[in-house]
DNA sequence: CTTTCAATCTGGTATATACCAGATTCTAAA
DNA sequence: TTTAGAATCTGGTATATACCAGATTGAAAG
């Protein structure tokens, strides 16, 4: 590698391989060449290689699957945390085929910290609703919803692999009045990575969407955890004067 | 290091060090020992020692300042891109200090990412505002604004150190109506990451917001760098029926 | 007391090497 | 043809070492 260069040389190898997917050379959910590859190629060692592969990964140019290699990032999907449209046909407006999983559902104690956020009394009973979601077969993130069950008693009989608002709306009459969103990057737990087939500590993207109705009464609480570079959140707000 | 365990020894360094941050015994903007004293705390090399520390990074945790030594990162802020009320006091408000600093400003014809995003002809003369913004003395972000020369005369010739909407609104009596608001992470480019004091290809969050008034005119583009530990964006939404 | 500059401390980058474990592929047996 | 198991491929983790460059510190010179 040419070190004649003063940018650093798993810099160098990053813009090269960058110029690849860019250029439109390498594309989306195309596998990069094995890391031994690459730092033969490059003429660096596997570390160095590794630093390059690790900063595109950052960027959210590519992406690893656990043990079977690098993939070209497809491009991200936008996504309006505010609205209750259905995700799998907001997704298919995009050009995108999208699925959603249910991975369990059952009636517990609401846990101290959702009481606490929803402002109901601590040990009501609350549904709560694992559900894993896919973009084009990758999946893409991990939903734990947690739901009042005065409003929408005997809702774990329905299939919840579709949208969920349809179901709350048509079902229950229930609608959203208030949402309070909170969005941030953070890294992803043990089981939500292990759950989306990324490495335990990859960055993430946290969303957590708080709904009530009218009355102020607790209807929802929603929390998503994204792959980072998946989506792009997209919220319009017309004025409160 | 125990090796008995499963979990990676950089993970239980990690693990360590994320205690002493939690617990408190390490204080936000405290440096954490030096990455040769912690290899030869926990009898691993430096390699993995940096390992445990950019995790901790990506988790927020920890930041490095360049060659300075690593740092406990303080306490996110709330930051709520729909509402315009003044930076500065919104953050006292939530107990920090913050400061703006206007890196420059001048009339320049709209680049054309930004004629199309504003829905404006090309060419067009604008005003671009580059600021820094310091959250207790700590560069947080980087905020490029385009302007709407129609709309705000000579608004170059006032201090922009303090809250732009407050002038708008005083000045120009201006009111965005409609907000479009983007927000994704990304990898900080050279320019901005140095502005931050920070390393190029760190990440962190972007957010882009674009204001209208009632007429449909355009009036602000607003892009916002972030330190991805910095903040946490919070959006509340009132149904729309 | 202030200034200057060298020594030192700290992270940034890079090489060479090794072994492990999950994923995939290929091969030989049923 | 199918299937079980071995070989192989791939990333994951870890050691040992080295040199560079910016930041800080401390001592000497003014």
């Amino acid at each position: 590698m040419n070190t004649v260069e003063k940018r650093p040389v798993y810099l160098q190898v990053r813009d090269q391989l960058a110029d690849k997917i860019q250029s439109g050379i390498w594309l989306a959910n195309e596998k990069l060449p094995a890391e031994r590859q690459l730092s033969e190629q490059f003429s660096i060692t596997r570390v160095t290689a590794r630093q390059a592969l690790v900063q595109l990964e950052a960027e959210g140019l590519i992406f690893r699957s656990n043990r079977r290699g690098w993939f070209v990032t497809p491009q991200r999907i936008n996504y309006d945390p505010s609205r209750d449209i259905g995700f799998v046909s907001y997704v298919e407006e995009q050009g995108f085929s999208a699925r959603t999983e249910t991975l369990s559902k059952m009636l517990i104690e609401v846990p101290d910290w959702v009481a606490e956020q929803a402002g109901i009394p601590e040990g009501t009973p609350v549904y709560e609703i694992f559900r894993r979601r896919y973009i084009n077969e990758r999946p893409c993130l991990i939903e734990k919803i947690y739901l009042n069950p005065k409003n929408c008693p005997g809702i774990l009989q329905h299939s919840l692999d579709r949208s969920l608002w349809h179901l709350l709306r048509t079902e229950y009459k229930l609608d959203p009045y208030e949402r309070h969103i909170e969005i941030y990057p953070q890294t992803l737990e043990a089981r939500v990575a292990d759950a989306l087939a990324v490495n335990t500590g990859s960055t993430g993207l946290y969303i957590r969407r708080l709904c009530h109705d009218q009355n102020g009464e607790f209807l929802e609480l929603d929390e998503e955890f994204w792959l980072h570079n998946a989506m792009k959140v997209v919220v319009s707000v017309t004025s409160n004067g």
